[in-house]
Order: C-alpha cells, then sequence, then structure tokens
DNA sequence: TCAAAAGTGTTATCCTTACACCCATGT
DNA sequence: ACATGGGTGTAAGGATAACACTTTTGA
C-alpha cells in the first residue's frame, strides 16, 4: 500500500477597495531554484507529531510560510481523487499519494506584512467570469460560450453549461462557483485538466504556463478547485450566517458593509432593501459616530454586535439584488 | 514522522416508521473473536492504491461489509484531532494517526439483505434528546440538565448550556446536534470523554461499557461525534435542498413526505402550512392514484420531480413548525 | 355512526420588492 | 451650486403563522 501523505491547503480570503483578494504564493523548486511560474495556495504537509489537530497545523505553517496569523478558520472539503491532481509526492523511496484538506479563512486586513513570494491576487484572476457587479460579464459570451458549447452537443451537457453560465435567458446563481469550475475542467476549458491528463499518461509533470486569457490563470496542483469549493462556501455561508464581518474591520459604515458583501457575492444589491433587511437582523449597531473621509455626506458608523452569535441569534444576510436598468 | 492512515466512515441514514435510523455494526475483535459492547458504524481503510476516489473506496467497502448498495453520498467532514479518540492503529512496526474521513448517505429503504453484525439503528438511542416530536423531551431536565448544569457554573458555559438544550425558555434549535454532543462530552457526560482522556494518559484503551441511561449509547472511537455532524447537517440541509426525497419511496403521500421529514429534524410540523409551501415549490407531483393502506380515508400518492433538480431549482422544504397545544 | 386519516378556507401579520425622493458635506 | 455619496417613505404583492372546519374511507 502507497504512503498517504496529508497535505493542508489554506484559502485565505479578505476584501480589498471592493475586491475580493486570496493569499497566493509562488513557491520556488529545490532543486533548480526557479519561482513557480503559477501561484497556489499556501500549502504545506500535516505533521501528525508536531500537531494535535489539523487547525493547529495549519496556522502554523500559514504563519511560517506567509507570516500572516490566520483568524476565522473553517474547514471546507477534503480532496483525493487520484488524477485530479493529487500529485504523488517524493517520499522516501516510492510515490506517496496526496490527500488534501481545504481550509477557509478569513481576514479583514489585506495588508500586512507577507513573505517575499507571497502576495494577494484578486479573485477575478481565477475566475474572471463570476464577478457580475458590472452587468454580465462579456467575457461569458465572448470567451466561454463558444468553445463550451462546441463541447457541449450532447443535451445533458448543453443543459449543465446553460444552466451555470445563465446562457439565453437562464438566471445566474452566484453559489455554483465549484460546478462552473469543475465544468469548465471537463470540457477542456481549464489549463489543469491537460496537464492533469498528461500526467496520468505517465508524460512530464510539468504545470501549464501557457493559458488562454479571459478563461482564468491556473493555479499550481488542484488548488484552483480549492478556491472554487471557498469562493461558492463563502457566498453561501453569507446569507445563514454573520460571516462578512469576518471580513470588515471593527467599525465600517453600512456602504462599506454593503460592497464588501457585493465583492464577494459578485453580485450589485439594493441598497435600501438590503439595509431594511440588516435592520430586522439587528447583527449591527449604529455608534453615533460619523465617517468623513468619503467625499459625500458623511456615514455613520456602525459595529457588529458580536455578543449575538454567543447568545445564538447568528443569521445571515439578505442578498437583494439589485436589477440592472 | 508517524505513518498516517485515512479511515472512511459511512452514516447511513434511512426514516423506517417514522423513525430515524443509521447502519451500525459491531466489530469483532480480531484476538479474542469477541464481539464489541459498543456499535460504530461502518468503516474501513482507505486503499489509495485500489481506489481513484474517497467515494469509490467508501461504496466498496459499506457493500462489502454490510451487503448494502449506497445511493446518495455525500462528504461531511475530515476529523483528525489526537485524543478525541483519533486512535492509534497498529500498522506494522509503529503506531499510526488515523484521519478519518466521514461520509453522510441516505437511503429509501431501511430493510435489506445485511450481514451478521450490521444492524440498522434508531437515532434515538445515541441522541435521545433530539427527539421533540412528542414535546419537550423530559430526559432533557431530569437528567441531562441538574450535571450539566453542574458543570456549568462558569458564565460562558452556562449560556452556552442554556442556548443549546433550550433551558429556561431558550428556543430550541434543531439544527445544533453536534454542538450538543461536544458541550456533553467537554462536561464529561459522554462516556466517550473519559475513555479518551484515560487513552491520553496511556491507560488501558478499552471501550466504556457502562453508561449512564439517557445520555445517550456510545459509540466505538468518534463515531458518535461522526454521526451527531451527520445528523446537523442533514436537519439543515432538508430545508435548502430537496434531500428528503432520498429518503422516501419513488412514490409516496403527503403524511408520509412529512412524517419523513419529522422523522429526520425532530419536530412536529403544521400540516397545512407544510403543504402550502411544498406546493409553491412545486417540488411534488400529484399521480392523481389513491393510496389506501391506512384506515381512514386515502391519500392521493406524489412522486418527487426529480428534473427539476437538473434545470436547477431545487430548494428544500419549509419547515413550519407545529406550536404545541 | 364513529374513529381515523386526508384535505381545505380564511385571516392578520410580516417580509420582500420596487418604486423615487431628500440630506449633508466638500469643492 | 453642484457633485458625491448618505439616508428615508411608502405601497403592492407574496409568504407565514395561526385559527378551525369538511371529506372520505374502514370497522
Amino acid at each position: 500500500m502507497s504512503e498517504i501523505v496529508i497535505g493542508l491547503s489554506a484559502v485565505v480570503v479578505a476584501v480589498r477597495k471592493s475586491e475580493a483578494v486570496v493569499l497566493t504564493v509562488r513557491p520556488h523548486d529545490a532543486l533548480t531554484h526557479e519561482t513557480s511560474a503559477l501561484a497556489g495556495l499556501p500549502f504545506g504537509p500535516f505533521d501528525p507529531d508536531g500537531h494535535r489537530t489539523f487547525e493547529l497545523g495549519l496556522r502554523a505553517f500559514v504563519t511560517q510560510q506567509t507570516r500572516f496569523e490566520l483568524g476565522y478558520v473553517e474547514q471546507l472539503y477534503t480532496f483525493g481523487d487520484k488524477g485530479r491532481d493529487a500529485p504523488r509526492a517524493d517520499v522516501g523511496a516510492g510515490a506517496a499519494r496526496v490527500i488534501s484538506v481545504g481550509y477557509l479563512a478569513l481576514t479583514p486586513q489585506a495588508v500586512q506584512a507577507l513573505g517575499p513570494d507571497t502576495v494577494w491576487t484578486p479573485m477575478r484572476k481565477f475566475f474572471p467570469w463570476e464577478d457580475w457587479r458590472r452587468g454580465r460579464p462579456s467575457l461569458i459570451d465572448e470567451v466561454i460560450a463558444p468553445p463550451l458549447l462546441r463541447w457541449a452537443r450532447p443535451p445533458e451537457r448543453l443543459a449543465r453549461a446553460r444552466l451555470l453560465f445563465a446562457l439565453d435567458g437562464a438566471p445566474w446563481n452566484e453559489e455554483r462557483v465549484l460546478e462552473r469550475y469543475e465544468l469548465l475542467y471537463e470540457a477542456g476549458l481549464a489549463p489543469e485538466a491537460d496537464r492533469d491528463r498528461e500526467r496520468e499518461r505517465g508524460g512530464r509533470p510539468a504545470e501549464p504556463s501557457q493559458y488562454a486569457p479571459g478563461l482564468g490563470e491556473p493555479m499550481l496542483s488542484d488548488h484552483r478547485r480549492i478556491l472554487a469549493t471557498a469562493l461558492g462556501r463563502l457566498r453561501g455561508k453569507l446569507k445563514y450566517r454573520p460571516v462578512v464581518f469576518e471580513l470588515t474591520p471593527p467599525e465600517f459604515t453600512l456602504s462599506q458593509l454593503q460592497r464588501t458583501v457585493e465583492a464577494i457575492a459578485g453580485v450589485t444589491l439594493h441598497k435600501q432593501n438590503f439595509r431594511r433587511s440588516l435592520e430586522r437582523t439587528d447583527l449591527v449597531e449604529g455608534l453615533g459616530r460619523l465617517h468623513a473621509e468619503t467625499g459625500g455626506r458623511p456615514a455613520e458608523l456602525f459595529r457588529f454586535r458580536r455578543e449575538l452569535v454567543r447568545s445564538g441569534r447568528a443569521p445571515g444576510l439578505a442578498l437583494p439584488l439589485l436589477r440592472e436598468g
């Protein structure tokens, strides 16, 4: 039986200037000393002797690798498919099967002392089709749809493609990030798919460095899949747990809060209805103080009533869409 | 570095005569040939060479171990805490750290050819406090609250206990199954806690065979924790995905459907409001045929419109509570 | 005819959606 | 004064929660 290695991966998300960003690293090869062309997530092996739980292991190596201290953390999913680039690491004599446990981490501060090859990368780089705040992204119809529909001749596939990418009038569902990525992967439109096929055939294990613009930048290993899982989960969770407040500073204006939600969900919200539903939940409390730095009328500052979480009432936020026009 | 072994565990849930049941096994010791006093979940090691994915591995060993074929399957969580009885398995020379990947499986048929030590066990055995269909279970106040409140002197703990077990007027939240189990574990009211402490101290690794009635039967290893995770997740998912229909036969009456939901959620629902919200979703379609076998007026048979899932509209069911009286 | 189970009507209230308009500040 | 962002009123329609009552069968 092959040896098994557990890898931990962290999707660390923040919002910076109305944009969702994720912490990425560019590992360098131990032999060639070259830095990888592709970005990856912070990841490392789980050391069963050094750490009592996954979460402790994760916190330790993320801090060591990126000089960043994690706050809110939740487990996402455990990936173990052979082929889907669960690469065989070289461990001692033989090859080992790598299982990766993905974690989602949220932080209010996207600026902090980071290591040399650690950067915050806009989510848009990896999933350019996921941001509908300025209307339907034209690259869906221009770049994605043509090759996707060529692949999607069988009616089964066609229905899926239409549904997931909101083709001919189907409604956009912002939560299905993973399904969309998997569809592109299956259709061969994610460069990672070629690479994994290559590896399966025993070919060179090189990471792809060429990729079609508009289809998103590929990542190392199965990291883009983990990232898609994270974004989808986060978008869903916004609606039933007060997780946005892990992404905001302690004091914020309602517009800042709305822009944070919009950056994550990738949709534009109706201002007043957003506020009304916020009011109903009582999640937030006005501080009576104003925030002047915006140019227009100063806005009132609010804080998250964190004490509610302990008392059991911890719902999410409604996402009342602003229909375009 | 210790070796790592991946274990897969399956929580297979069905509803039988208005009762949630779970597939359990009583493994026997290879040396003594004795059957374990405690029930466990179907579990087995993941063989990285034999199986391309966890799910395939899971299906294979569950069928082999219980002669049962899994249908609907989803990954739950990966447990890896040392101490929380992630037991060290004896593998070759040294001791290995066991990581268990828990899965939830649903099936409409609780009766099927099973292996000799494989039985369907009512959920109530393990979590007697989770069934509120006949009102607030008296054992919460009589059996659980007294020792729990003795432990919960510090205000932090007290607030948690009140919240989770709906003490002095707090509302019951049926989804927080795991948190309730963890609270009992921390309070030393789950026999598994003593056992794990014992093991940490290097004591005998025996499973507890004595336990207080009313606090639920303990299970092998960390299986009760996995089971609690599964039940909580399933209760939550009922509300936003049409998973109940994985637990019903292809044709059913609305009362049968309601009783199935109630068995899982552990609460009683308001008949008409339940039906009205079902109607709105269009999830279900009347067949015009009647089902006579109940004694009273025959009920119309319905089927789940499974085609909706493919077309994207796949919401869950509302759970309009019936207030007691 | 009565028990058992199925199935329906109706209302008050609350929430959501969709309108459009006023307010306070800096330049 | 006007641009920029902050903040509010209100009404229609739909959803929910809470009432209690009628219908159809088997025994």
